[in-house]
DNA sequence: TAGCTGCTATACATTTTTGCATGAATATAC
DNA sequence: GTATATTCATGCAAAAATGTATAGCAGCTA
């Protein structure tokens, strides 16, 4: 019913929200028309031949609806195994580099533990809210600060300077900040927040030979030799390829948390996989250091 | 389907599940008979002839459905009248007090003002979450840190000692902090955060003669002339009886914000609600000075 | 303009869900 | 120990929701 109604707003059209759903047309249809008889709030749509258009009203209720389908499928997720039990559906959010590059080998060891684990990753770099239940548990670059929210820190992790043996062997060598100007610099695009952090430690940016707002492109081109980038130590360290650049030029430390819904805390499995990424998280920011 | 779970969790029994719901007692068997075959997650119950009880996995995820019903809640809400009238349903949370004693002329106001609205109160001393969508709009005496959340300050409140004329004509009178140990005092029963506050202005508590954690119990008691106690210096002042003790002595002030939703903002009368609450709450916060 | 493709709306058959009535079992009161 | 008042479970009929098939309408392309 409800269902329907999400569906119809982000398909815009009856059939494909019937499609998208597993009903017919004529099911989605009938239940549009009884909302709209139903809610004294008048039509939710303006009906064409060429599908649905959202109201002023139905554009209000959309978000409702969208957090009404998070919590079942938060639900459904739940209730996937007994609360019990090492099995059933684990959604864990975090960024791309982490997703890819740092979760990878604590998952893996997870699961071999408890292969009745069925772990699912959100790799956004918005922050999922955990309170509309996008994800089950999260691991952020920042503090979390709402109540309700059982949150762990694990270390930090620093950035540095890196770049590959073969750039660093074919280029000019690199004494001092100054140096840099004259290199092929990674940098990012136009998220304001990364370039106001880089811009305050290094004001005078030269510009950079390649600008992504992709983390992992960033990482992968420092690995293609392409220039000189910003990587998680921790990340390039693991790579006999890759060199620092400036050791001792302070960038940034990412603070670490891993964070769940307190709800959550009675189900086993969560607890499980959320001790997982503590330990898996606190080993990798360890690898900071040293 | 849900909301059977939801509501046999919460009554005990099929039977009287089905009573709050409007349905029979064999539909809301079945309800739970289906859910307990789909989920892979086993019994959620175990039958006695004295009704249901939850098992562990249950407990689980009942949060989860009461979420579910929350959005569910404020979804009909949104929809009960269209997003761009002056109509409809709107509920506001916020504590007994300020429910009692300072919304209602402002919500009188608003209503002559706007008939067609339907206000609902939710007066609860902890702060209901408004991410959950317990209300749409909460007025709060803390700083909400919750992104996602439309916040504004009104000002702040100051609290002061007062007493009833009657009782101060009977009394021993009162020119420093001494002397109210031996006046009869009205104060908090076991409400820890209130208690460590006015610990820290007032070391030497002299005992209360009074204990409560209901604060609108404490202004009838202060009213009706019991002794002294500590009231909101603007719902002191509008009563001609109740006299200020030791004005001097700095206890509290308790800011003031209204809150409300993002998503809530493209409603119209969400916004309408919203600023008589800024005006009205701002007007009282004033009422603390001169 | 004809033909194609997408869409919504309606009539009818089928499946699913619900309610009603009743039976069986257990705790509480006398 | 019996009576009473709960409870949950089950068989059957009514009601509601769904799917199938079809008609009608608007836009696009040749």
């Amino acid at each position: 019913m409800w269902r329907t109604f999400d569906a119809v707003i982000r398909e815009g059209s009856l059939s494909s929200a019937a499609r998208a759903l597993g009903l017919t047309q004529p099911t989605a249809g009938r239940h549009i028309a009884e909302l709209e008889a139903q809610l004294s709030a008048g039509a939710l749509f303006t009906r064409s031949a060429r599908g649905l258009h959202a109201t002023e009203t139905a554009r209000a209720l959309a978000p409702h609806a969208a957090a009404m389908a998070a919590a079942a499928a938060a639900l459904i997720r739940t209730a996937s195994a007994p609360a019990n039990a090492a099995a059933g559906v684990v959604r864990i959010s975090a960024s791309e580099v982490v997703g890819v590059e740092v979760l990878p080998p604590i998952l893996a060891t997870l699961h071999a533990a408890h292969p009745g684990l069925a772990l699912e990753l959100l790799l956004t770099n918005t922050t999922s809210d955990l309170l509309r239940r996008d994800a089950d548990i999260a691991v952020r670059m920042t503090q979390p600060k709402q109540q309700a929210l059982l949150a762990k820190s694990t270390g930090r992790i620093r950035l540095g300077f890196y770049a590959h043996r073969d750039y660093l062997a074919r280029s000019a060598p690199i004494e001092n900040a100054a140096d840099l100007a004259s290199h092929a610099l990674i940098g990012f695009d136009r998220d304001a927040a990364s370039l106001r952090a880089i811009n305050a430690v290094w004001p005078d940016l030269p510009g950079f030979a390649l600008r992504t707002d992709n983390q992992l492109a960033q990482v992968a081109a420092v690995r293609a030799g392409f220039g000189i980038g910003v990587v998680q130590d921790p990340i390039a360290r693991r790579d006999p390829a890759l060199f620092p650049v400036l050791r001792d030029t302070f960038i940034a430390h990412l603070p670490v948390w891993v964070v769940m819904h307190e709800d959550l805390r009675s189900t086993h499995r969560m607890r499980i996989v959320f001790d997982a990424l503590v330990k898996g998280m606190t080993a990798h920011a360890l690898a900071s250091e040293g």
